[in-house]
DNA sequence: AGAAACATGTAAGGTGTTACATGATTCG
DNA sequence: CGAATCATGTAACACCTTACATGTTTCT
């Protein structure tokens, strides 16, 4: 259940609405934990029932303000410090590759030609964002500089192993 | 619905029952695409229904022997060539790493220090599988090598990824 | 006044996990 | 003969996506 955390983790923050949180969901956190609206609220209704979050405001066209409670900060702690379970990753593009030889050499060449390109791309935009995001020295800040630079080194890792493996096929279809 | 690919994959390899498909899933592609029991048999069945697959033989203890179709061959021809669509990525280590901050430092520390170590641990792990695999020519040989230099790639930028991360909230700590 | 933004929700359907349930065959 | 392996399935529940549904407030 990390969306429920990830929630109580913009709400430690501060009080926010879910209009406010999927903004915040769809800015910082969409190259990490991504949601949609319909998730969204009907997590928060859930988190209010379980007494984590609580509405603190109402406002104009049913804007409901929610703050964490002193049960849901420690929730939120306690599964901060739980000990690492590494989680099964799923990744459609390495099954792809693993089948990938059925294609035609050059078919095969040109989908991770893509893959390549789209790497490159996303190290692009997040080199962009590095540098016109205004930093400041809140707790989301300073480890989004964190995450930022694990988006960076992966992009960069995708980039280079998809020019390798392509150098691969190449050897191969000429083998 | 990238099993139902995942298994036409396997199947257009050689035939083989849902017990031997996974099997193959819970070693070659543990890594890529895991995938339960009850998913497999299920999806076996839909995939039948579909047409995709047939069963060519039937065996001992109930046991069903699955061909791929021409249907199905071409089904998967087709998803392999499909232009690549960047999936969205959800990773709980990241999302955790992004309210580290909420902890104190030497528990941000020891938790980045587990996942290093897990990081070097996978990647420990990839190479004995590296020497120790014996690697054909078939189809699934050759692009799995392609996969598993992803895994090592991969592994090794996370672990020193978490070392630098955790360098960095020493700084911060002593600043 | 109309458009854009604010604001919250429901319903249907797909995918995945865990647990339960059952039985046949082979090997020592 | 008993244990391990082979072999397939169902049921309940959690999570996620897409689409639908509705209404208010602010800004130009």
């Amino acid at each position: 259940m990390s969306l429920r955390h990830a929630l109580l983790g913009l709400l430690e923050e501060k009080t926010a609405s879910g209009y406010d949180l999927m903004k915040l969901f769809d800015t910082s956190l969409a190259n990490v934990w991504p949601a949609t609206q319909s998730q969204l609220y009907g997590e928060l209704n859930r988190l209010s029932t379980a007494g984590l979050i609580e509405v603190a405001a109402e406002g104009p066209r049913g804007r409901k303000e929610y703050a964490i409670t002193e049960e849901g900060s420690e929730e939120l702690r306690r599964w901060l410090a739980e000990p690492f379970v590494p989680q099964p990753v799923r990744s459609e593009t390495l099954l792809r590759c693993f089948f990938l030889g059925l294609l035609p050499p050059a078919e095969a060449d040109a989908q991770l030609a893509r893959q390549e390109e789209a790497a490159a791309n996303r190290l692009a935009a997040l080199e962009v964002l590095q540098t016109t995001v205004a930093w400041g020295d809140d707790v989301l800040s300073v480890n989004g500089r964190l995450v930022l630079e694990y988006g960076l080194r992966q992009s960069a890792m995708q980039r280079d192993w998809a020019r390798w493996a392509r150098e691969r096929i190449a050897e191969r279809a000429e083998g």
